[in-house]
DNA sequence: GGGATATATCCACACACGTGGAAATCTACG
DNA sequence: CGTAGATTTCCACGTGTGTGGATATATCCC
């Protein structure tokens, strides 16, 4: 008659790393389910722990979410550095090559999936997205295109984006979702240089 | 002292038009809300009924939703016209046209929005929205496309007309949003050229 | 007129959610 | 050792959800 592991009462024994679980477990959680189907107590069960928890360390819900949407990467930055890092004639290309391969990075999927998810959900995650994009992506690159009508060439771009995430990840459609990422960055690289150099229309 | 406007108890005077009207309300919120926050009562509430009234019409929430969702157009129909009315050299920029046209309708809409918005949420959606795009869009649409790797081409498509469909009337990215469908149509159809006619990378 | 049927309301159940309060157990430090 | 604070669990409340059951009123057809 082995005691049953019955988790016990109070605190446990050693360092905690509760904290960082419960991140990860958002993370996944808010990914594959969107912010309203993930729940804290499933996020706490897969973390290991009492749903207050979750309360405890990061306040409520919407708290957390924040934390987990928050990006390892400064896209602004990122996209000066391309900028000046190479012939200017291959800049789109660059870009594709950059975009594609930081989406299949798990770190950053697994921060722009939730956030877009919760933008197409949540009436409020809407101006955050927007905000983001226009902050740290579109009106730095806008501001750096020059020409005409530059922040419709931008938002045109990120429609782009935001269509490939949905499309590759989101949506799973095929064959595209099984796309090696070379393939996918050469078929864009074309529709980038088209809106970031082309005169439109 | 005059009496209040309570409902009355049992069936309504007259011919029945709740069954469109809570169509009607279920098209707004869906759309507005998405399907999660979108509730049986509150459509209910603004159909002017009860909330048993739309179980009674469409079985079920989820019914209800796929009702909703319906599309008033053919696609591949619609595509294939297209195809066969002019040069194949404007192919692209008719196809521009009218999509964004399409778009613009709010028939086409409120179905489309609420279908892209549940496809970010409900797990179930996915395959249901990857389904209706494969079938109705891009199975068509590749087969009439010949050349090299038809389907990768439609469904990069599919990821700008998603894109475009979020960035403009979900996240309302500005200046995309608020600008005139010519533009938004000059301003793809380019795109739409290289993802239908040109090597890929 | 009078029964079958369609349309409508009310009541309520079972469930899941986020979170607040109180108590238990551990660690840190005097 | 002993007390303060950190970490964790349990209990439970209030709210909102989709939907089932019973019932009321209007319409339709004989």
């Amino acid at each position: 008659m082995v005691k049953s592991e019955a988790p016990r009462r109070g605190r446990r024994r050693g360092p905690s790393t509760t904290r960082d679980a419960i991140l990860a477990a958002a993370r996944r959680q808010f990914a594959e389910l969107g912010y309203d189907r993930a729940t804290v107590r499933g996020i706490a069960a897969e973390a290991g722990c009492d749903p207050k928890l979750v309360g405890h360390w990061f306040g409520s819900k919407q708290e957390l979410f924040l934390q987990v949407v928050e990006l390892p990467i400064r896209p602004a930055a990122a996209f000066a550095d391309l900028r000046s890092a190479g012939d200017p004639a291959t800049l789109a290309d660059r870009l594709a090559v950059f975009v594609v391969s930081q989406m299949e990075s798990e770190a950053v999927r697994s921060r722009l999936v939730p956030l877009i998810r919760a933008a197409a959900t949540e009436p409020a995650a809407a101006p955050l997205l927007r905000d983001l994009l226009v902050r740290e992506i579109l009106g730095p690159v806008a501001a750096q295109l020059g020409g005409d009508t530059p922040e419709l060439r931008a938002s045109l771009l990120a429609s782009q984006m935001v269509g490939l995430v949905m499309a590759r990840y989101v949506i799973a459609v095929e064959p595209l979702a099984s796309a090696p990422p070379e393939t996918v960055a050469a078929a864009i690289a074309s529709v980038l240089r088209h809106y970031l150099d082309d005169r439109l229309g």
